[in-house]
DNA sequence: CGGGACTCCTGCCAGC
DNA sequence: TGCTGGCAGGAGTCCC
C-alpha cells in the first residue's frame, strides 16, 4: 500500500514524465474518486505547464506554471501509468500485488487520463477509489485543510526525539496509533509502523505517553527516530531500484519483492538476532499490528 | 479534546 | 464449484 516510500517512488517516476510538459488533454471517468473533483478541474489544468513534482507526507504535489498546485493522494489502490509516445507503458509503483498491477496495466479502473504535449499519456487507476485530487492556488498551500496540520517529514531534521517527546507527552493512545497519526509524523502507514516498532523493540500497544513522562525516555525516542529513518530509506532505495529496473527492462513486474520483518508474518519466527520469539498479530482500532512478544516491550 | 469506531470501495480468499 | 462473509487499509468524520 502506498505509504511514504511508495509515494516517493511514484513522485520520482512522475517527475521526468511531467516536468516541463504542458497538459494538452484531460479526460475523467464518470466515477468520482473519494471526493468530487474540484470545480472547473479540467479547464483549470488545460494548457498548464508543469514546473515541479514533489511529495509532502503521502501527498503528491504538482506545481504548475500558472501559480496553481495539483494535489493528489493515492488512497490505497491508486497508481499512475506512464505511456510514452512510443514504447511500452510504464507502471509506477510495483509495490502493489501483481494481479492489481496487471489489471491497472490492462486499463481497468482508469479514472483520469492526462495527455501531454510530447504525445505521452499518464493515466490514474484506482480500483477502490479512495484516492483523490485537489487543485489550489500556490498561496493556499499553507492553509490548505489537508496540509496545514501535518507533522514533520520523518526524513527531515524537525523529526527528532524532542518532537516525539512533546507529541507523546500525556498520550494514552498506543504507540501504533500515535505513529500512524499524520499530525505526529507525516507519511507512516500501517505496514511501516509495525516494522519501525519491531526494530525499536517497542510493543505497538504500549501507551505513547510511557515514553514521555516527566522525564522522557530519550533513548527509546531516539531509537524510534533512527529506525523510522532507516526503514523508510531502505524502502525508498528498494522502490527506486525497482523503478530503474522497470525503465530499462521489458516491463516485467515482480523484480522487487518487499521483505518485511513482521508485517503479515504472524506465526513466523522473529528475525531479531538471538530472539526465539514468534510473530503475533493483534488488532488495534480495526487495523492489524504485527510484533514479537519476546523482544518488543 | 483525546481516542476510538465507522465510513468510503472493490478484490481476493478462506470456508462452507 | 459457487457463493458468502471477512478482511485489507488512508484518513476524514462523527460521537462519546
Amino acid at each position: 500500500m502506498p505509504e511514504l516510500p511508495e509515494v516517493e517512488t511514484v513522485v520520482r517516476g512522475l517527475r521526468p514524465a511531467l516536468e516541463n510538459r504542458v497538459i494538452s488533454g484531460l479526460a475523467l471517468s464518470p466515477h468520482r474518486l473519494r471526493f468530487p473533483y474540484p470545480e472547473n478541474f479540467v479547464e483549470r489544468l488545460m494548457g498548464q505547464r508543469v514546473i515541479g513534482v514533489r511529495r509532502r507526507a503521502k501527498y503528491i504535489l504538482v506545481s504548475l506554471e500558472g501559480g496553481q498546485t495539483l494535489l493528489w493522494h493515492l488512497g490505497m489502490t491508486g497508481r499512475f501509468t506512464v505511456k510514452p509516445p512510443a514504447g511500452p507503458a510504464r507502471n509506477l509503483g510495483e509495490f502493489y500485488d501483481e494481479a492489481a498491477t496487471e489489471a491497472a496495466s490492462a486499463g481497468a479502473h482508469e479514472h483520469v487520463t492526462l495527455s501531454l504535449d510530447d504525445g505521452s499519456r499518464i493515466t490514474y487507476s484506482d480500483a477502490r477509489r479512495f484516492g483523490f485530487a485537489d487543485l489550489m492556488a500556490d498561496a493556499e498551500m499553507e492553509t490548505h485543510k489537508l496540509l496545514r496540520d501535518i507533522g514533520p517529514e520523518p526524513l527531515g531534521n524537525e523529526f527528532n526525539a524532542e518532537h516525539l517527546a512533546r507529541e507523546f507527552h500525556g498520550k494514552k493512545a498506543p504507540l501504533k496509533a500515535a505513529l500512524l497519526d499524520q499530525h505526529v509524523v507525516a507519511g507512516l502507514g500501517n505496514i511501516y509502523v509495525s516494522e519501525i516498532l519491531h526494530r525499536s523493540g517497542l510493543r505497538p500497544a504500549r501507551a505513547a505517553g510511557t515514553l514521555s513522562a516527566r522525564k522522557p525516555n530519550t533513548q527509546k525516542l531516539e531509537l524510534i527516530v533512527r529506525n523510522t529513518r532507516a526503514v523508510l530509506e531502505e524502502a525508498i532505495a528498494a522502490g527506486g531500484s525497482t523503478l530503474q529496473d522497470f525503465a530499462h527492462a521489458d516491463g516485467s513486474a515482480g523484480a522487487y519483492q518487499q521483505r518485511f520483518a513482521v508485517y503479515d508474518r504472524e506465526g513466523s519466527p522473529c528475525q531479531t538476532p538471538s530472539c526465539t520469539g514468534t510473530i503475533k498479530r493483534i488488532v488495534q482500532s480495526g487495523r492489524s499490528s504485527f510484533y514479537c512478544p519476546r523482544c518488543q516491550k
